[in-house]
DNA sequence: AGCACGCCGACT
DNA sequence: GTCGGCGTGCTC
C-alpha cells in the first residue's frame, strides 16, 4: 500500500455517457497529453485535462502515455467542454463524435510533402486589399463577407491567412462540401506556391493521418478540410476561415449534432483569433448577428471582372405549354438557342432519379417504402424502386392498399429531364446528381468534362449549384423548387432563397450575359420575386420579420427532441410523459407537441417529436435537462431519445 | 462505444 | 438440457 509517490490525474475518454475519469501514475503528465488507461476490460485512450487530488474511489494506473509534447491543448480542451455544455451531450460522447478512434491513437505518420507548383500572384482589388486590413489578427473578432457570387471572397480570405502565417499563426480554412475542394485547393496552391494540406474524412487515411499530425505538431500553417478540419487541434491557430457560411451541410446530424459555423465562433472567441465567414447568400442567423452588432460586415457588391449580373424570369408552368409536362416553351426555345450558339447551359431540379412518386393504377394510392413512411423513387438506369431515406431498393412492386399489380409513376428527377434532353440534343447532355457522381473522383471528372465542353446541356441537382465555375455558361433553368418552398420547415424559405440565388449565380461569369428562368406552380411565392427582382435586402426584412413574428429563431432559442421506438403507441405515450415533464418541472420554455414527426416512420422506428422554445439559452438547455431525465426513468426496450439543439432539418 | 451479465426461445 | 438473442448497466 505504498502510494505515496503516485499522482492523480483526470483524463477526458470518448465514451459516450460520461466523459471524465480519475487515474493514478508513477510519472507525471500534462494537459493535453493522450494516454493509454485501462477502462472496464479494456483499454482506451484518452486525453489529460488536469492533475487532480487522490479521489475517494480506488483507482486503476495510466498504461502509457503517447507524447512528449501534449498534442492537445488546454483551449482545444476547453472548446470541446464549451460544445458539450451548449448542445447538452455528456462531453465524451463530444470527444468520440469530433476525432476519430484512429486519429486519437495516432503515434507516427509521413511528413507532411509540400508539393511545389508555379505560384500565381493575384493584384487583388481596393475591395479586397481593404476588407482583408480590416481584419485585426491579435484578437477575438467576427467577420461576415457578404459578396454576391464571383466577387473574389476567396482572395479575402487568403490574404488574411497569408498576414496570419507571416505572424507565425496557422490558419484553418473550412469548407461545407468535400467535392468542391480539388477547384479551391488549385487556386489556393497557386496563391502559396504549393499544394495545401487537406483534411476531410473521404480522403485516403494515409495523407489525412499526416495532414493531421503535421498540423497538430505546427510543422504545416495551413490546413483546408470538410468539418472535421476545425476539430485538428492546431498548435498556433491563428484565423478561422468558414466558406458559404450558410450551407446546411455545416450542421452535424450524427451526435454530437453542432453547427460548424457556431462552433468556429466558439473556438475563435476561446482562442482569441478573428473567424471570417463568408457566403454570397448569408444565413438569416448570421444577417441577425450583424444587426446584433456581433458580426463585423463587410459587402463585396460586385463582381471584379464587372461582369453582369444575369436576369432572371419566373415562368409560370400554370399559364404556358410545357413539353413532356418537364420543361416550359420559353425556356426550352432559350435553350436550343444557347445550344446552336455554342454556349452551355445548367438545368437545375433538386430530385434525382427517374420518376419521383409511384401511384397504384386501380386505386391510386401512393406506393410506399416498407419500412419507411415515404413514396419511392424509381431509378431507370438500374431499374429498381429506391427509398431514399433507408435505402431499400425494390424489384417487384405491387399496391399495399389493394394489391394491384399495375403502377404508374408521376414526376420527374434528374434522369428523366436527362433523357429527354438527350433525345432532343444528342450527345449534348451531361448530368451530375449524387446517383452517377457518387465519389469525388467521378464528380470532378464530370464537372472537368463541362468545362472543357464535351457537353453543352448539364442537368444536376444542388451538386451542381454550388461555388463552381463555368465561363461558358449564359443559361440557367430551375425546373424545380416548388417541393422546396412548400416544405413545412420554418427554414424552407431562406434555403430555397439561397439555392436560387446560387445557382443564378451560375450564369454569366465573364464576357457573356447569363439569364435565369425559373419554372414555377406559386409565382407569386414572395422569395421567387426577392429572387427576380435580386433585392436581397428586402428578403432579408422579410425572412427576419417573419421569423420574429412568429417567435422562431434567430429570435427564440430552439431544440428538437426526437423519440424513436419500434412501436408507434409506446412511442407516443413516452413523448407525452417527457413533454409533461418538461411543462411541470422546467419554466420559461414553451412545448409545441409531441406529434408524430412528418416522416413518422424510419427503418421501422416510429418517430415523435417534441419542438422546445425559449428566449434564454439557459431556459433551454434546463428543459433538456429534465427531458433526459424524465426519459431515463420511462424508457422501455430499444427506445431512443435524440436531442437536437438549433434543428436545421425537422422531417 | 465496448464488454459482460442475465434472462427467455429453438436446436444438436 | 444448452446456444444465443439482445436488453441493461458499468466503466476511474
Amino acid at each position: 500500500m505504498e502510494e505515496s509517490g503516485k499522482r492523480y490525474y483526470n483524463a477526458l475518454l470518448p465514451v459516450p455517457k460520461g466523459g471524465i475519469y480519475t487515474y493514478s501514475s508513477d510519472g507525471s503528465h500534462r494537459t493535453g497529453e493522450r494516454v493509454v488507461v485501462p477502462l472496464g476490460r479494456r483499454e482506451i485512450t484518452g486525453i489529460i485535462t488536469e492533475e487532480c487530488e487522490k479521489p475517494e474511489f480506488q483507482c486503476r494506473d495510466i498504461l502509457m502515455s503517447y507524447d512528449e509534447e501534449p498534442l492537445f491543448t488546454p483551449k482545444w480542451l476547453e472548446f470541446i467542454k464549451k460544445l458539450a455544455e451548449y448542445y447538452c451531450v455528456p462531453i465524451g460522447l463530444a470527444l468520440h463524435g469530433v476525432i476519430s478512434d484512429k486519429l486519437l491513437n495516432l503515434e507516427n505518420a509521413r511528413a507532411f510533402d509540400k508539393k511545389i507548383v508555379p505560384k500565381k500572384e493575384i493584384e487583388l482589388t481596393d475591395v479586397q486589399k481593404e476588407i482583408a486590413a480590416k481584419i485585426e489578427t491579435d484578437r477575438f473578432s467576427r467577420h461576415l463577407i457578404y459578396g454576391i457570387t464571383g466577387s473574389g471572397k476567396t482572395e479575402v480570405y487568403l490574404e488574411a491567412a497569408k498576414r496570419v502565417i507571416a505572424e507565425g499563426g496557422q490558419a484553418i480554412y473550412i469548407v461545407p462540401e468535400i467535392s468542391l475542394t480539388p477547384q479551391l485547393t488549385e487556386r489556393i496552391a497557386g496563391r502559396f506556391g504549393y499544394m495545401p494540406p487537406v483534411f476531410h474524412s473521404k480522403m485516403d487515411l494515409k495523407s489525412r493521418e499526416t495532414a493531421f499530425l503535421s498540423f497538430a505538431r505546427g510543422e504545416t500553417d495551413f490546413l483546408i478540410g470538410a468539418r472535421s478540419a476545425l476539430f485538428v487541434p492546431a498548435k498556433k491557430p491563428g484565423i478561422i476561415i468558414v466558406d458559404e457560411e450558410h450551407e446546411p451541410g455545416f450542421k452535424q446530424e450524427e451526435a454530437p449534432p453542432y453547427h460548424l459555423r457556431d462552433m468556429a465562433v466558439l473556438y475563435a472567441s476561446i482562442l482569441n483569433i478573428p473567424v471570417v465567414m463568408g457566403s454570397a447568400t448569408p444565413s438569416a442567423e448570421s444577417v441577425y448577428n450583424v444587426r446584433a452588432g456581433k458580426y463585423i460586415l463587410h459587402k463585396m457588391p460586385e463582381r471584379p471582372k464587372n461582369a453582369a449580373l444575369p436576369d432572371i424570369e419566373i415562368i409560370d408552368v400554370k399559364n404556358c405549354d410545357m413539353i413532356e409536362g418537364v420543361i416550359s416553351e420559353p425556356l426550352y426555345d432559350r435553350l436550343s438557342e444557347t445550344v446552336r450558339k455554342g454556349e452551355q447551359a445548367i438545368l437545375f431540379l433538386n430530385r434525382k432519379g427517374y420518376s419521383t412518386s409511384i401511384f397504384c393504377k386501380k386505386c391510386g394510392e401512393p406506393v410506399m417504402c416498407a419500412n419507411c413512411s415515404v413514396g419511392l423513387v424509381y431509378f431507370k438506369s438500374k431499374n429498381v424502386c429506391s427509398c431514399r431515406y433507408c435505402g431499400t431498393d425494390y424489384r417487384r412492386l405491387s399496391c399495399a392498399a389493394c394489391g394491384g399489380n399495375e403502377l404508374t409513376e408521376w414526376g420527374a428527377g434528374t434522369e428523366k429531364v436527362a433523357e429527354f434532353m438527350e433525345s432532343m440534343f444528342p450527345g449534348k447532355v451531361l448530368r451530375i446528381d449524387t446517383e452517377n457522381a457518387s465519389t469525388v473522383n467521378r464528380l470532378s471528372s464530370a464537372l472537368k468534362a463541362f468545362e472543357k465542353k464535351e457537353a453543352q446541356i448539364l442537368v444536376g441537382t444542388q451538386l451542381v449549384a454550388k461555388g463552381l465555375h463555368f465561363p461558358s455558361v449564359t443559361l440557367v433553368g430551375v425546373l424545380g423548387i416548388d417541393n422546396m418552398l412548400a416544405m413545412p420547415d420554418f427554414r424552407a424559405s431562406e434555403r430555397a432563397y439561397q439555392l436560387l440565388v446560387q445557382v443564378s449565380g451560375r450564369a454569366g461569369r465573364e464576357e457573356l450575359k447569363g439569364r435565369v428562368y425559373i419554372q414555377t406552380a406559386a409565382p407569386d411565392n414572395p422569395v421567387l420575386r426577392f429572387v427576380e427582382t435580386g433585392d436581397a435586402e428586402a428578403f432579408y426584412e422579410y425572412e427576419l420579420a417573419r421569423r420574429e413574428a412568429a417567435g422562431f429563431p434567430p429570435y427564440m432559442k430552439m431544440a428538437r427532441l426526437l423519440i424513436t421506438h419500434r412501436d408507434a403507441a409506446k412511442c407516443r405515450e413516452a413523448a407525452k410523459a417527457v413533454a409533461k415533464a418538461i411543462k411541470d418541472e422546467a419554466g420559461g420554455v414553451s412545448v409545441l407537441g409531441p406529434a408524430d414527426a412528418d416522416i413518422f416512420k424510419v427503418k421501422n422506428r416510429h418517430r415523435v417529436s417534441i419542438l422546445l422554445k425559449s428566449a434564454a439559452n439557459g431556459a433551454l438547455n434546463r428543459a433538456i435537462e429534465t427531458a433526459d431525465a424524465a426519459f431515463e426513468k420511462l424508457k422501455c426496450g430499444s427506445m431512443l431519445l435524440k436531442t437536437d439543439k438549433d434543428p436545421y432539418f425537422m422531417n
